[in-house]
DNA sequence: CGCGTTCATGTAATCGTTTACATAGGCGCT
DNA sequence: AGCGCCTATGTAAACGATTACATGAACGCG
């Protein structure tokens, strides 16, 4: 293992100048076919690689762009991380995942330190004075920050729920309780609104009881399942702000010898993976997640190649519920 | 949004050389109180960040490490990544995670490219030759390279196989099925090795149509499920090679009106979160993710600290089975 | 033939830090 | 007083690439 061959090490055994090698390297067009086969041949021999750090330095730019995602364990973002790798690499940029859950400190540096030239966002709990002091370009996900003015990619939240509520009373339910997210959060309120909005739709009204507190995480589906069972007018069908609560849900209340969907019907929201396999298969609305990635990606992309300039665009795909198992009309 | 400072313009509000400045903020223990003081000040007015390309380059290090994992959809690996996360923060290192499914070139590149100090490999499907010649610190986590001579950090992973083998046994099943993971993978030659040695010392042989092919993906359970169900002579017991596999298994089985565990048994591997919440809550070996990724990540910083240097030591975690709902003795 | 253009390459400045070395004051000790 | 040593700071040389500018050859054309 030599010690790391640099630039002018290429050159000399090519003989050639630095910049040739440089040349050969980023933008083969501009030298001689010649050249450019002997400068190759040397880099092959010689096992080069090129220091980002340098590169980085002097290009001013990093070639990389930054996924920050709150909790990378949630299942539903790796689909979406895959489509982005798929645009970025394609671009010929390096894509970098980190967790938004790092102390501030580390947080705050993210985009000035010169170490990626774009960033997706997922979080949209984060301070909106930090995200505008990065100095990069950034795109939310899913999420957005409503106090700061950012481009953003993410799908019809209160339509979704819309269409679960619609779903449910079609099935015959006219009691429906709902699981909402933590309430700072944007999807959580989002959610609400559908759901509100949809009962309204249908002349029936959310009553306090009914809406139960979340965070999205299965073990606060199991606890509002608790919550539910022990209520003396118990609704009929549940909705769930996210799948993962939804699994907490079905499983809390089949512990308690209340089945789904005989007992209680349940409606989750994401579509991860493992809905289609859950017993029984869960009902639920689907995210495009392949398409929200490519989407952020490529735009991130372009307002890269713009200079840095961002439009402040909001893009809302569409959602669509996916008809399982879980859901069936109401116990007579 | 000015155009970002530098160290000299910290250096001259501050009325002090861009050395002091740098030692301020590097090791601010080598000057003087005072002139600290005014530093850190003037640091903060102008909003100063340190390019990290400019040290990375001058200090010959990227002060980060990076995690490289096939598909980081798996739901195993999340939680192992949080506990690397907060060895490395708690070291001042920074983490990125990436998929080690890009493209050839671009993942050639890694270790040489200056990004990152060292690397922790979850992966032990990349070429022995290409890892090696990183130039970088390399410990493996779970999987490993038998051509590398790489340190590692894992599971006891045909330990935990012939725990699960002793309880179905000792539920009474004398005929077990094995749905594996890809043949060339290690895990999967590991845990197969671990069904063969448990069947041996209770007297009992692994018939070829017991041993089901899979790939650690849910589609695979239930593909296995199908050919399962179609045999003449059932297993009363399958053991999957991962907790998806098993989902995909048990939920194909209920599909097929095969009730888990009334018809079957079924234990997975890992333990991954949803596992308590699936309905039946699951039977399966559990691995310790969380001392998992820290003691990869105190291993890979220790090898850092000691100049590059890593003993090909590896470490093997004690596995454990938890025993849930899937698993009950045999039927009549 | 002389001039302008184009193409391929070389020269050297530059990106923003860190850090080896130099300098200078202050202090204690003989 | 003189010497040595420590501490706090400044000076300037790297780190390893990219790239603006300069150079020179080749070519076409009036």
């Amino acid at each position: 293992m030599k010690p790391t061959a640099r630039i002018a090490d290429v050159a000399r055994a090519a003989g050639v100048s630095t910049a040739t090698v440089s040349r050969t390297l980023s933008s083969p067009d501009r030298v001689g076919k010649e050249t450019r086969d002997k400068v190759l041949r040397a880099v092959e021999a010689i096992g080069y690689r090129v220091n980002a750090a340098a590169r980085d330095l002097r290009s001013r730019r990093a070639r990389a762009i930054t996924v920050l995602a709150p909790n990378l364990a949630n299942t539903f973002f790796s689909r979406i991380f895959a489509s982005v790798q798929e645009v970025a690499g394609a671009a010929g940029l390096t894509v970098q995942i980190s967790d938004s859950l790092v102390e501030g400190e580390r947080l705050a540096v993210f985009g000035r330190d010169g170490r990626s030239d774009g960033i997706l966002l997922f979080d949209g709990g984060l301070d909106a004075e930090m995200v505008t002091g990065w100095g990069v370009p950034v795109v939310m996900v899913c999420e957005w920050i409503d106090a700061a003015d950012l481009a953003c990619v993410g799908t019809d939240n209160a339509g979704g729920l819309g269409l679960a509520v619609d779903h449910l009373v079609a099935l015959g339910h006219r009691h429906l309780a709902f699981v909402g997210g933590p309430a700072c959060n944007v999807l959580s309120r989002e959610r609400l609104r559908g759901f509100r909005e949809g009962l309204a739709r249908h002349g029936l009204t959310a009553d306090p009881a009914s809406l139960l507190s979340g965070d999205f995480t299965m073990e606060s589906g199991a606890r509002a399942a608790r919550v539910w069972a022990a209520q003396p007018a118990r609704a009929s069908a549940v909705i769930c702000a996210s799948d993962e609560c939804a699994f907490g849900f079905i499983s809390e209340a089949d512990r308690m010898g209340l089945r789904c969907p005989a007992d209680v019907s349940v409606v989750g929201f994401d579509d991860v993976e493992f809905s289609e396999r859950y017993i029984p298969p869960l009902t639920t609305v689907h995210q495009p997640r392949a398409a929200l990635g490519r989407q952020a990606a490529e735009m991130l992309i372009g307002g890269l190649r713009a200079g840095g300039t961002l439009a402040a665009a909001r893009h809302v795909l569409p959602s669509r519920l996916v008809v399982r198992g879980s859901t069936a009309p109401p116990p007579d």
